[in-house]
Formats: C-alpha cells, sequence, structure tokens
DNA sequence: CATAAACACATAAGATTATTATGTATTTTT
DNA sequence: AAAAATACATAATAATCTTATGTGTTTATG
C-alpha cells in the first residue's frame, strides 16, 4: 500500500484546493504537486485520480480544457462557479476534521 | 450523511487509541466518548463500529470480555500486545496525516 | 402507567472510495 | 537502444462505511 487508509475520502477535497489555489492544473501535474507538498508521503493513483476528476466534472463541479502540449495530451481542470462554492465548504469541513483527529491525537486520559 | 467523507478511514485509529488511553471500553461507550471529544461532529454508526471491532478482534489486535451490567449485555474491548504495538504506528501515521492535510490547508499559491 | 428514549448488541444490502493491474502512446533520459 | 518519465484511461477487486433492520433491556417522560 502506498499509503494509509487514512487519506481515503480526501482525495476531492484536495484535488478541490490545489486548482482553487492554482486556476488549473491537468492530471499529472496534480499527482507531482501532491507528492511534492506532502515530501512522498501521498502519492495519488492514477486509478483513483482519474475516476475522481470525472465524477467531479460530471457533478459539475470541473470543467476541463484539452490541450495538445508538446505532442502529448493534456487535460487541464478548473473549477467551475459551484465548484468554486463547494470548495469552501470542503474546506471548512477539513478544518474541523483535522481538528477533531487532534483531540485523539492528544487526548490523556480523558 | 452524519459525517463528511474525510473520516472513512480513521476509524480503526481512532478505536485502538481510545482503547490505549483508556484500558477497556464497550461499543456504545466508544461512540458516547467520541461524540463527546468531538463536540457532537463524529458520530459513529453501529454499523460501522461493530464490524470494526469485530475484525480487529480476528486480527488479534483486539480482546474480549463479556460482562451482564444491569441486566444487560456488555462487551468491554482493550488492546492485546500486538495491537499495542500496532497502535504507535496508526499514531504516527495519525500525525503524518494531519501535518500532510495542514498543508493544503495553508498552502497559498505553492 | 404506557410510550418513547436511551442503552447495548448484531448483521445484510448497497454505496463510495481507493488499489491493483493493465492498456495506449509520446518524449526525455541514460 | 532501452528505460524512465509524461499523460491519459478503465476494469476487477478490496476496504470502509451508510442505511436499514432486528432483538432485547432499562430509564425517562407525559
Amino acid at each position: 500500500m502506498k499509503n494509509s487508509q487514512l487519506y481515503k475520502g480526501s482525495l476531492n477535497t484536495i484535488i478541490m484546493k490545489l486548482l482553487d489555489e492554482n486556476g488549473r492544473m491537468y492530471g499529472y501535474e496534480i499527482t507531482q504537486k501532491v507528492k511534492k507538498l506532502t515530501a512522498d508521503n501521498l502519492q495519488i493513483t492514477e486509478g483513483a485520480l482519474y475516476p475522481a476528476l470525472h465524477k467531479m466534472e460530471s457533478e459539475g463541479l470541473l470543467e476541463v480544457e484539452t490541450e495538445i502540449v508538446a505532442n502529448r495530451l493534456r487535460k487541464y481542470y478548473k473549477l467551475t462557479a459551484n465548484g468554486t462554492n463547494e470548495v469552501v465548504h470542503k474546506l471548512a469541513e477539513l478544518e474541523i476534521f483535522i481538528k477533531n483527529m487532534q483531540v485523539f491525537v492528544n487526548q490523556k486520559y480523558s
């Protein structure tokens, strides 16, 4: 296993936050950015990434712009208006989640 | 949905940490403790909790002591020796996970 | 005092998310 | 010339959890 089970459920939030920060990104770029930001701890597999992107696109959270760069296909994703609204909720959820998980790390005989 | 998808994969770690802190606990007690520690944010469902306890027991991480209290069945779970070793790894993973997720919360145009 | 809520366990069907494996094709590095 | 990196994709399988349902006891409430 590349990553622990803890990351399960966090992929959509991560992708949306990255797109919120960087405007638009393509799939492979997302995997590299995540690897770098987490010091290789989190390696997103393609089998998780591409279906996730497709699903969020079909839900109207993301939109895609296809380009050919150096004779290779690139699909740039960016947040839609709906996606931009949704990322706010996702990040609020993430902050609460982190706070709650820290409770368990820090608790002593409570 | 009671909780966000982010909690997916964190249940085993939470249970083991609680048992590590509190010595032994029974299922219902775990749900109440988690509710309280997270200010009602995380409500563990019985459909998730009991299969998780059974699985960790079958893996040799937990052991059970059954008692009747006030004419009601209680199954107290506690960590085995293996479970006590494993919880160290689980908590290390959790701390790394939290740090990595904080990177995404905090990142600005990186 | 009857009903609802809380306590305490359990499992089965279905949904969601991710891993693993495999596939295609180009460019860059060794 | 071969391997690694870049860049997409999907199908089978696994893991985890939700939702729904079931059994039974005790405590609180109208």
